[in-house]
DNA sequence: CGTGCACTTGACAAAAATCAAATTTTGTGG
DNA sequence: CCACAAAATTTGATTTTTGTCAAGTGCACG
């Protein structure tokens, strides 16, 4: 389950935008922030360890002792709420870490959403390095406001009203991840279910399905399979992810 | 306007809780993080800048030329959406920062809630500060992680769907931030007015009159004025603010 | 080739949005 | 300090939307 020193020639890395430098590659598009030998450096103190899907990696308040860097695989970080609901707060991808805490405990649980490899950090050894390399910590800082910004677009899309207006810039999150990933975008690949979906945009499990069928209903999108999604009118879906109100 | 070396004794502050040591104070209870002597170096490179209530203090998409640190009054970051809709992403108080953003643009726009006071410090200053001292860094990092926190909090509101459940989370956030601060908390001040508190919490201004007025007929809270609430009955309010669902 | 889980669809009720009007509070100039 | 205008808030009536509960449908996996 784990190995010290991994054979994997890199180590851990952390895809961002730099806060402040003008983007040198295409806007929007995260690169690795970090440098060989700071790569190099943290795989000595890191293991590679993996989950089955559906596997929970750690619950919300348990003592928080490792941080995570996804190598492959999408992962959910959730809370439960009382009646068996959760609320789902973000998707993580490769190159995505988790496990910062708040007081030495974990404010959210995690799942994997597919298999998942992850380099495992114990806070114990990543701490001192940290306080070493100010370089380090500044990409962690790009991090944590990549996350920010992220965790405040989620909600600028929970306060839309329209179910079909909070599916669409859905669908765009997960468009922009995947070309800032440098992954073809010619069609949505969702890693995660409908009842997944659901907790995330904060619907109903029925009011997703039927604002999926509304928008391919309407030419906007076109459903492949449960997990493929093309958008077909692309000024429709720019218009119904910019306005809270659906034309 | 601005003064340099103010003759305010502190500088710079960034209350936090620590990411991994666990609380070295109260619980959940925020500490200045930076010592003073990160203070003094910072307020080096600080100006002090005010601005009325309701004045705008930057624009999403404008050159992020400063990051401000707040000493005294609220202001609240919102993006626009189309039909002169707004929506808060979140309320800033003092110890917060503000003006960290993306590719060298703000992604938020940012606006004084009451009368504002802060620190400006210039991002070509205060960038080559931030890579020599890990120290300072590690401070940042603690005060993102909170604000992560703080936003997926909100998630967590804005997921909800009954009004008064929202509204309850909301209270009890501003409660919470209160304590933080070590206020008295015997009654919540609400800094900002009814329609920013429908645009923080995701629902119409109607709805949050009816939601206040629905919690006073319940005996649950009780309104002194507009700014001034009390909690009355403590385990409905908790009830309501933990279970999606009003029982 | 069935069994279970994920998803869809239907009917209805509940909740909040919307539109509009009334009322209270606040800020300003005399 | 008061009167007035403007802004903020509350309230009412109606409509829209989505949540809920329940019954299908179909795909995936053993």
């Amino acid at each position: 389950m784990a190995a010290r020193h991994p054979s994997n020639p890199h180590g851990p890395a952390l895809r961002a935008v730099d806060v402040w430098s003008p983007a040198n590659g295409l806007p929007g598009k995260m690169n690795q922030m970090l440098t060989d030998e700071e790569r190099a450096r943290l795989a000595m103190i890191a293991s590679i360890v993996r989950f089955k899907k559906g596997a929970v990696i750690y619950r919300e308040g348990e003592p928080s002792d490792n941080v995570f860097n996804i190598i492959s695989g999408v992962v959910k970080a959730y809370r439960s709420a009382r009646y068996g609901r959760e609320h789902i707060a973000g998707f993580l991808f490769p190159g995505d870490m988790f496990g910062l805490s708040e007081e030495g405990k974990y404010t959210n649980s995690i799942k994997a959403v597919t298999p998942v490899t992850a380099y495992r950090l114990p806070v114990s050894l990543l701490r001192p390095r940290l306080s070493q390399d100010a370089g380090l910590e500044y990409h962690v800082i790009c991090k944590l406001c990549q996350e920010l910004r992220q965790a405040q677009r989620h909600g600028f899309l929970l306060a839309r009203r329209q179910a079909r207006s909070k599916l669409v810039m859905f669908l765009q999150f997960m468009e922009q991840l995947q070309a800032a990933r440098s992954e073809p975008t010619s069609e949505i690949y969702l890693p995660m279910d409908r009842s997944d979906i659901s907790e995330y945009v904060g619907m109903s499990l029925p009011a997703v399905s039927r604002a999926f069928l509304s928008l391919t209903t309407d030419g906007i999108i076109r459903v492949r399979d449960r997990r493929h999604v093309k958008i077909v009118d692309r000024q429709a879906f720019e218009r119904l992810a910019a306005n809270p109100k659906n034309p």
